[in-house]
DNA sequence: TTGAAAGCGTTACCAA
DNA sequence: TTGGTAACGCTTTCAA
């Protein structure tokens, strides 16, 4: 079997076109000034070579690799993923290609990761959350590209931002909670400071439930985020043994809430009814879970979207410090899970 | 405000650390033989410059880019991530990067994406799923570079393989079905044939039944796939109002499964015992779901994994046109949503 | 262990 | 509309 060979290049297509290098270049990118049939000729001689354009060589020379990074905490998570969906496609007219990496909800993974990105010369980064280690910081600096911080709401921001406030959204969630007259409330969530945007929900809810004049102690962290349905089951009926008194509980996310809305059901609870049950995300499971579990949407794939157009804006303008803040809105969907009568 | 500055170069860090440009590449080699000093004195001067190497131009250089290429049909799949996530971790040790893109179960799109990702010029190439247009397959031949298909077992492999029947997985539930004394047997896919693999499942599945002396005349197809839990949910009622007698349905994925699973309680239909339901791929949800869901693992993490390590031994063999087939074995998962008493 | 020279395949720039 | 020349920032190769 023989080794791999070498694939052709510009020089070998225009050898066989019968013109330079140059007009191969050229006709490569629409825009350029070819004659139609010095194009075509380029074209046939190109496909019948197998040709295909080294983007690597063309980023050297150009200083545009056409490169965005993003990180996002994980890649098995729906939230995320809309919002990589709507920064795909909001970049897909401009032809950049997204260099993707997750961080597994570690800073010091994303510092590493940064720094394997930034070596393929991203023209933007794209980060999650705004937790990042100094050196991080630095990197992102230096790079001295467009920087967006999505899916939250830093008090430092690096740049740009494309977020909302995760506390603000959980507090939404207690107002609900009381105007539905609950009064014993508790809050399901991850162990460890790891995942930010769900320690900012749980210091959001348990302030607003001080706020509103009720106990704020019925709060289990459980497990390593991504919190998930198994641990979600296990969470609620610990919460449960500890406080029986308990009459609605948000989660840190859909997932664990309808872990935790199995599990009451296996123990022959209603919900609602014997418990009130809530998530967080707007996963489809939310909607089709029977009963429909009460959520809250951040419009994922939006924020993929704005971040995109702002993307677009900043390479535009060739300025890197923009420091623009785009919030985004959540919104409660109430549903069966949580309303009395 | 000021444009972005010129980041700074191997030159830049090797006239600070008093040294040649060519030291300074070694210095970033853990393999290279550098002096001990002359390292530190490197690494020092880098990082008060805040230089990163920059792979751009060491991959024209070296002709080695350090990057996979990996198609998948949709980001917002958690078996997909799952082997996305076997094939980032197998492939972590070698350094190598993951080039992603999503086909959107489309071929046309697959060509484009894979076009796009050739310019990067990646070290080797990981497709699902082994349906792919004439000149999709040309450009892999003409890359020369390792080519590993998987979640499938297709009948021209561009290369290796790493993958299953899913007409034979599909048929392992049909013999639980029979088992469990079901004969009234229906399937619910998505439309059309752009999902080869849930056509491939439907096929075995409809072979099956035929084999067993059963009708295979209860078939659905709804919605374009990937088909979600609201299509299941709407194909299922529509399933039951044409066949009423339908005693057990596996549906293409567990998602519509689980929205099956759904409708039919909210029709106040018990599962099991007035239906039963299967999916297919073990996500978390069908383990989860009241009653749990009966399903089919094809070990996705472990596919990734595989094609890693294939990956990592084609990579080294230094030829192109490896043929291995490795084949994952589907267990179906027996659970409570089809078992009688 | 270190350095100098010659590319890698493309595009920017200037000239024709 | 086309072509020549000189980078782009690194690594390979060879030499010291």
């Amino acid at each position: 079997m023989p080794g791999r060979k070498r694939p052709p290049t510009m020089a070998d297509v225009a050898h066989l076109a019968g013109v330079s290098p140059m007009t191969v270049s050229r006709a490569f990118r629409e825009e350029a000034s070819v004659k139609q049939e010095t194009r075509r000729k380029i074209r046939e001689a190109a496909e019948s070579l197998g040709y295909v354009l080294d983007s690597t060589a063309a980023g050297l020379s150009s200083r545009k690799t056409g490169f965005v990074a993003a990180t996002i905490p994980s890649i098995n998570n729906a939230n995320f993923a809309d919002s990589l969906r709507g920064l795909t496609e909001g970049l897909a007219e401009t032809g950049m290609q997204i260099l993707l990496g997750y961080t597994d909800y570690d800073v010091a993974e994303e510092e590493r990761l940064i720094e394997q990105m930034l070596r393929r010369r991203p023209e933007a980064v794209v980060v999650t959350g705004g937790a990042h280690s100094d050196r991080c910081r630095r990197l992102l600096a230096n790079a001295a590209v467009p920087v967006v911080e999505i899916w939250d709401q830093p008090e430092e921001p690096l740049g740009a931002v494309v977020g909302f406030s995760n506390a603000g959204a959980a507090s939404l969630m207690v107002d609900h909670f009381v105007e539905q007259g609950y009064r014993n409330i508790g809050f399901i969530g991850g162990d460890s400071s790891r995942d930010t945007r769900g320690l900012d929900r749980r210091r959001g809810f348990l302030r607003a439930l001080r706020e509103h004049g009720l106990s704020d102690e019925r709060v289990l962290a459980y497990g390593m985020p991504p919190i998930t349905m198994a641990q979600g089951a296990e969470a609620i009926e610990a919460l449960r043994a500890r406080w029986p008194e308990t009459e609605a509980v948000m989660c840190v996310s859909d997932l664990s809430a309808f872990g935790a809305l199995s599990a009451c059901q296996r123990l022959g609870l209603k919900v609602p009814g014997d418990i009130a049950i809530a998530g967080f995300g707007a996963y489809d499971i939310a909607e089709h879970a029977n009963p429909p579990i009460t959520t809250i949407d951040v419009s994922a794939r939006e924020i993929g979207a704005r971040a995109a157009a702002l993307i677009i804006d900043l390479l535009e303008a060739e300025q890197s410090s923009d420091l623009s803040l785009v919030e985004i809105e959540p919104k409660l969907l109430a549903r069966a899970s949580t309303l009395k009568g």
